[in-house]
DNA sequence: CCATTTTAGTTTCGTTTGAAACTGTTGCAA
DNA sequence: TTGCAACAGTTTCAAACGAAACTAAAATGG
């Protein structure tokens, strides 16, 4: 039997008598740091908007994206903003509740409507970016610009990644994967 | 009037006469970026130890935490997970259905329950540690030795700062920052 | 052309979430 | 003691979510 592989923090067998497993400290371990990083971040973000302009993110991510006046469809916004097509559908019919979006059929296309900001969200835009802006500096200041400069090429890198091990199809199981070699 | 702070990405002023502010593009925006990161990342994981295990991302890290074998309470798991109260409850009530946890009441503090993983529990725990540490290794595998080792500062330093602001009390409102200087 | 498939977006349904209210227990203080 | 605040954990309720089904329009192709 080959030893096994054993990632950092080589803690001793736990007081119980199993065999010696990789152990995983979930402050450790990546997905959980990204996850808890993000939640946190996201989470003071959401209550500054919803505070101060009764948005989601949801929602400011389609202001950010149409902040410039352009127009565009829901399929686009989603490919832009990352959320699926509910998600934006979701916002979009919100948005058009409280008269921030303004919806047209297209007439080439009648399927595809041609959803733009309206002066209102415009003016959210105008306020929120500083914000926005104003929030990510106070956090990267935690950084030199060095750090911040890797951290851009990190993120980026491991989205790469990410997004390759997600598009793979049957996650090869643990036993396939022994067999395999 | 001042010049606007120019951050990054000094898009000319947009089609329509609007003054120029400062551009927002949301593929930029570290909160975004972090967020769609976690999200990929924690979606493949999800995915994977609900197709093997059938268990959440909340019972894994409950698991994760008590996989040495350990008891403890529910609020000691809370911390210990970054999950809140109410989540944990939840994780642990599915857990008990499905016989991944033993509760007892505590002897001196009726409160706490005491927690712990059944060997059913136990077994996953043999088997998903290696499974997650393997997908993360596969993530951390775009990235030379020297960008896990900054990967791993910039985390910590970006958590530590992001707690910070988040227990910032009142979030200065756009006004007073603007009259305060 | 008409029938079929694909695309854009919405709706539905069951589940998950988060905040706040609630239950039961302990600690503290008059 | 008893009364009250603090604590541990659960429940409730409304909003948010994801997957799949659905509607409508456009492209394809016999």
């Amino acid at each position: 039997m080959p030893p096994a592989r054993r990632s950092r923090t080589a803690s001793p067998s736990p007081a119980s008598g199993q065999t010696d497993l990789p152990a995983l400290h979930l402050t450790r371990f990546l997905p959980y740091r990204l996850s808890v990083l993000a939640n946190t971040v996201s989470h003071t973000l959401a209550k500054l908007y919803e505070k101060r302009f009764g948005i989601t993110i949801p929602e400011w991510r389609i202001i950010a994206v149409l902040g410039g006046g352009e127009t565009m469809s829901a399929g686009e916004i989603a490919q832009r903003t990352a959320m699926d097509k509910v998600q934006v559908s979701r916002a979009i019919s919100r948005m058009l509740d409280s008269a921030l979006i303004l919806r047209e059929s297209g007439d080439t296309d009648r399927r595809k409507a041609l959803l733009t900001l309206t002066p209102k969200a415009l003016a959210i835009y105008a306020e929120i970016v500083p914000m926005a802006l104003t929030y990510e500096e106070e956090v990267t200041d935690a950084l030199s610009i060095d750090e911040r400069a890797q951290l851009d090429t990190l993120l980026s890198k491991l989205q790469a990644r990410a997004d390759q091990l997600a598009a793979r199809p049957a996650p090869v199981s643990a036993q396939a994967e022994q067999a395999g070699g």
